[in-house]
RNA sequence: CGGGGAGUGGCGCAGUCUGGUAGCGCACCCGGCUGGGGGCCGGGCGGUCGCAGGUUCAAAUCCUGUCUCCCCGACCA
């Protein structure tokens, strides 16, 4: 029962000036969150809503993969967190209770979820085992940005599965793709599930979820059949037309040419012609050389993949007295290991000659300069993957997967005794899923000129019903009949009941976005069929007699969006 | 953390350079008209100009400090 002449629903006509994304200015101006302070937010009713809408079906989908539903903390004991080793995390809100006791805001609960399992859990068979809470994180995020899409303090369903083995975790990790997947299918969204990095984390294995828009935060590489990160993809370079290697390795002079584009400017060749050098100091490996192609990028977050140890790149020093001058370098006679990545094929390269003012001309890989093989660049728009040119397009990631392994298990003492009486630590999975980035990223995808357009899904109101005419007038009093009928039916139904022109709201049932509008006016009076019109695509559908409004509503609500 | 920008009624902005009665549009309140795409007329309410200190006869405006917010990048377990 909503009377939009009583609800608390502030639409504005014009947007924050200082919001830029389209999720942003969309759910602030349509009255659904409120900003509170930098990545603070209120959920008004309206976007409290659709964000119940949502948590709703999350919870109906980690059910029926047996998930248990409970509640922890956001206020952790610090003791916890130092323990797992997560304490200096600089995202981790520390605070102090009256007694200076340490304490933390938890942005996942993993230590506490571990703590009470490793408490309850003695055999074997308790296992498996998946626990869950939607609950409030926090997180000293470096830079809040976009309205919700990245904010201080968000909900998010947290799950954990805990299992005796890892083909135990991969059943576990192998039931939330299910859910997840029927999860994001029942929002509405378009999405994809995508190889994601285990970074730090440490597991086995990793996969974001990811809704495709213009403000993501991510780039995602895709082809048929293929969807991942740009963080971890991998893909076939495109060929770049080369010049034969030479019989020996030429010196060419290129006086000043310490960049690829100056280099290839000089000797009138493709970047791609060059191998780049990138000298990184590796922690217990020592320097190391790594070479692409001269077109291609380092990325980082393989290169850690690669290296298996942290490391940092060469500082000019380093490069002076161990290789050569600084952008002259190069892998030939150089006195360390070349790490040569896969982009790089067969035929003769141009690369720095250890000596200023000088590369080597005709270089062949393998002949000219020992190496071992590397995938450690970033994959590009036109790479092929099964002959197939992948496209990049920004996404947001709306939920990630991992699998955990031993790690926390280990540092809190989760075991169980198995069938042998042998002591044996759980395995483990972490599952998490924003609801704020679902809607946003469903504002995102779907919002058109004059405003939102949600999913039926995840609407805040299946129906917005206008009445227009003058109040006690004929009109009105038809609207009333039918926001009862809806009400008693069931429907979420919105009553614009207001004393309000007809452009206004019209203008505000469009910005808010429920799928389905009713009018009832003059027209409705004279032809006896009130009027329905989809809100995407803003299509006028067949007008209803009130007494079948109902089973009208039921039905196209089955075929929207 | 680096770079850029902004704080003036609820929202969007002007005024600041060149110190001198704080303004505009929208919203809001009252009255009337209109009643199918943010309509019209008339009358109103509402702001210690982010905060603190300083200069001055006088500060939104000049100076110093400080807080907050936004954007780009870095970061993002």
């Amino acid at each position: 029962m909503t009377r939009l002449s009583q609800y608390f629903l502030p639409t504005e006509k014009e947007a924050p000036a200082d919001a830029e994304a389209l999720s942003h200015r969309m759910m602030v101006r349509a009255g659904l969150i409120r900003q509170v302070g930098s990545g603070l937010w209120s959920w008004l009713p309206a976007g409290w809503r659709v964000h119940q809408r949502i948590s709703t079906i999350v919870r109906e989908e980690m059910d029926a993969i047996g998930g248990q539903e409970m509640l922890m903390p956001v206020i952790q004991p610090a003791e916890l967190w130092k323990r797992s080793g997560r304490y200096p995390i600089e995202e981790l809100f520390k605070l102090e209770d009256r007694r200076g006791a340490e304490l933390v805001l938890a942005m996942t609960s993993e230590e506490v979820v571990t703590t009470h399992v490793a408490q309850v859990v003695r055999s074997y068979r308790d296992l498996p085992l998946i626990l869950y809470h939607i609950q409030v994180k926090a997180r000293d995020e470096p830079r809040p940005r976009a309205g919700v899409l990245r904010t201080r303090e968000f909900m998010m369903k947290d799950s954990y599965s805990f299992d005796r083995d890892p083909e135990g975790l991969q059943r576990s990790y192998e039931r939330h793709i299910e859910a997840y997947d029927r999860i994001f299918e029942r929002t509405g969204l378009r999405w994809y599930r995508v190889a994601g990095d285990v970074g730090m984390m440490g597991g086995t294995g990793a996969h974001e979820y990811m809704a495709p828009c213009a403000a993501g935060e991510n780039e995602v590489a895709l082809a048929p059949g293929y969807a991942a990160n740009v963080e971890v993809a991998s893909a076939q370079a495109q060929a770049v037309a080369l010049p034969a290697a030479l019989e020996a390795p030429a010196e060419v002079h290129t006086p000043g040419a310490t960049t690829i584009a100056a280099v290839a400017g000089q000797l009138g060749l493709p970047a791609g012609a060059l191998l780049k050098a990138f000298p990184v100091e590796v922690e217990g490996r020592g320097l190391v050389m790594v070479v692409l192609r001269g077109d291609h990028r380092v990325n980082e977050l393989k290169l850690g993949a690669a290296l298996r140890a942290p490391w940092r790149a060469a500082s000019a020093e380093e490069i002076s007295e161990r290789i050569g001058p600084p952008g002259f370098i190069g892998p030939v006679g150089a006195e360390l290991a070349v790490l040569l990545d896969d982009g790089v094929a067969e035929g003769g390269y141009v690369v720095g000659a250890n000596r200023p003012d000088m590369h080597l001309q005709g270089v062949q890989p393998g002949r000219d300069f020992r190496y071992e093989r590397v995938d450690v660049r970033s994959v590009e728009a036109g790479d092929l993957v099964g002959g197939q040119p992948i496209t990049i397009e920004p996404a947001i990631e709306v939920a990630n997967i991992f699998q955990l392994g031993t790690r926390y298990s280990a540092v809190t003492g989760a075991s169980y005794l198995d069938e042998q009486g042998a002591e044996q630590p759980i395995w483990m999975g972490c599952y998490g899923i924003g609801m704020a980035r679902i809607a946003a990223a469903a504002v995102e995808q779907f919002a058109d000129e004059h405003g939102i357009s949600w999913p039926a899904a995840i609407a805040p109101f299946q129906v917005h019903l206008v009445a227009l005419g003058k109040p006690e007038s004929a009109e009105r009093t038809l609207a009333d009949t039918v926001y009862a009928t809806l009400c008693d039916g069931g429907v979420e139904v919105l009553y614009d009941d207001r004393e309000a022109g007809a452009g206004e709201k019209f203008a505000d049932a469009e910005l808010l976005g429920a799928p389905l509008r009713l009018t009832v006016g003059r027209k409705a009076l004279e032809s006896g069929e009130i009027e329905v019109q989809l809100r995407r695509g803003r299509e006028a559908q067949a007008g209803v007699a009130p007494a079948d409004v109902l089973a009208r509503v039921a039905e196209l609500c089955r075929v929207a969006p």
